[in-house]
This record gives structure tokens, C-alpha cells and sequence, in this order.
DNA sequence: CCCATAATTGACGTTAACGTAAACGTTAAA
DNA sequence: TTTAACGTTTACGTTAACGTCAATTATGGG
């Protein structure tokens, strides 16, 4: 069995926090939710792994999604599924394909957003330029 | 003045809620929340336009991207702004550049959530491929 | 060992975004 | 004109996602 020889760094509570710009209270509340479950020093207080981080990596992706926790635990794959079940995993691979679909329809709002702040702004500017230039101020 | 010729459709409370598949309570609460301003019959009932439509689509679009209303009011320039006040307007200008900021950053991390979906398929994938390879159910 | 930080659990509070119910007025079709 | 379906306001209820104590325990540097 091969060493890795990375034994895979480990955060406080704090650090993370710190890290991803959210409260400590945030992240014990996700991990009362399931969607952590990281390790306790022998003290009881917890440490992050690795992997830990990277799936509050996503958990914070998905709420700038507006995906509530519940499904972003679904999406990573939480409500995993004996491994014998089959035809668990073709539901699983149904769930991700509906997910694809959003995301690429999220990607299209992503642009008429885009689109749309843009109008807005231009159409700041021309009352702008008007104003600054049919009314200068008092200089 | 030209007429348009376009009397403006209208729709009932209950039209939008169904065609935009939200509750008539929520386009309410979005009018109690300065979101929304139609007009009423003289039987006191609400009359959305064009603009209302498209306001309300705007609204369900941020919220999928887990805008919060207030913050959605701001975006599409509902906190405004006395025409007269130029500093306002560059105000404005300013905040719609920090959310195209945020809009490449959402687009990003959309590709980020969809790579990481795939190779969650693609283990999954293999997964299933082992069981039904290896282990050919009971048929 | 001591003390300042940092963490833990538990409980209750808060806010946004609606849901739900009651009591009443409006509209449109038969 | 009646009446079923629709709409209005008011008010209280609910849920998710944390915030905010408080009381207690752990950790680490001097």
C-alpha cells in the first residue's frame, strides 16, 4: 500500500472560518445538517481535513446559487447510496444530469443578467452626460 | 405624440403567478416589499403591464441566483435616485460594476460546479460499470 | 502550572420570504 | 341577477439559516 507522504493538512474551526469568511457557527451548523463531519482531536474539538475544506468549498458555491443546503447535499452526493444499489446510482446519475441542465440554463440568465445591467448602465450614463453637460452643476 | 398603437397587455395577479409558477402571495409580498407597483381597476384589483412582467421575471431571475430582494431592488434601480443628483447616478454606475464583477465571478464558478458534476458522473459511472460488469445482477 | 484564547454544547432569538386563514369585495358567465 | 371563481387586506404562522448568549472545557505559550 503506497504512502502518500501528504498526511493532508488540518484546520481549527477558526481557520476555516477565517478562510472562507464565514462564522464558526455557520460551519458547526452545516455539520449539523450533515454536510460536514469532520474529525475531533482527542479534546472533542474539531479538525478539518482536506476534504472537509473542499466540500465547504462547494457548500459556499452553492449558496451563491441560491441552492438551499439540503440540495447542495443531495449534489455533493450525501444522501450516498448503498454501493451494491445499482439502481441508486442511476438515479444518482439522473439527479446529476438535471443538475447539468440547470446549470447550463443558469449560465444563459448569467448572460441576459449581464445584458441587462448593461442597459441599465448605459442608460445611466446618457442621463449623466446630459446633466453634466446641459446643467454644469456650479462650477 | 405618436401613438403606439400597442395598448400595453395586462395581466391578473393570477395570470403571472401561473405563468411564472409563483404564488400570488409572493407577487404580493414582492409589492409590499416597493418591488412591484401596478396599477388597480376601480374595483381595487391589481393590473400588471409590460414592465410589471418583465420587473417580475427580473426579480425570479436574481432570486435563482440568490439575490436577496433588497438587493435585487437595488439591482434593477429601484432605490432611485433624485434625477437631479449626478453623484447618485455615479453611485449607481458603481454598484452595477461590482455586480458584473460578480456575474464573470457566478460564471466561473458555474464551469467550476459543472466540472465538478461531471467527474462525480464519471465516477459514478465507473461505479456501475463495475457492478454490472463484475457482479451481473441475477439474470 | 496559569492564564489568555479558542472551542464545545445548548438554548433561545432573529430575519427573510413566503404560507395560510378569515372576512370581505369584484368580475364574468350563465 | 345570481353565483362561482377570483381578488383584497390583515394578521398570524412557518421554515431555513444562521446570530447570540451562557456555561463549560481545551490548548498552548510563558
Amino acid at each position: 500500500m503506497p504512502e502518500t507522504g501528504h498526511p493532508s493538512p488540518s484546520y481549527t474551526i477558526s481557520q476555516l472560518a477565517a478562510e472562507f469568511d464565514v462564522s464558526a457557527r455557520t460551519i458547526r451548523f452545516y455539520e449539523e445538517k450533515g454536510l460536514l463531519a469532520p474529525r475531533r482531536t482527542r479534546g472533542n474539538q474539531r479538525l478539518y481535513g482536506r476534504r472537509d475544506r473542499t466540500r465547504l468549498r462547494l457548500i459556499l458555491r452553492g449558496k451563491r446559487f441560491g441552492y438551499r443546503l439540503e440540495e447542495i447535499a443531495e449534489m455533493i452526493g450525501l444522501d450516498e447510496v448503498d454501493p451494491d444499489e445499482a439502481a441508486q446510482i442511476r438515479k444518482s446519475l439522473a439527479f446529476g444530469e438535471r443538475k447539468l441542465g440547470e446549470i447550463h440554463e443558469r449560465m444563459r440568465e448569467l448572460k441576459l443578467m449581464e445584458e441587462d445591467l448593461r442597459s441599465v448602465a448605459a442608460k445611466l450614463r446618457r442621463r449623466l452626460a446630459q446633466l453634466e453637460g446641459g446643467a454644469p452643476e456650479d462650477a
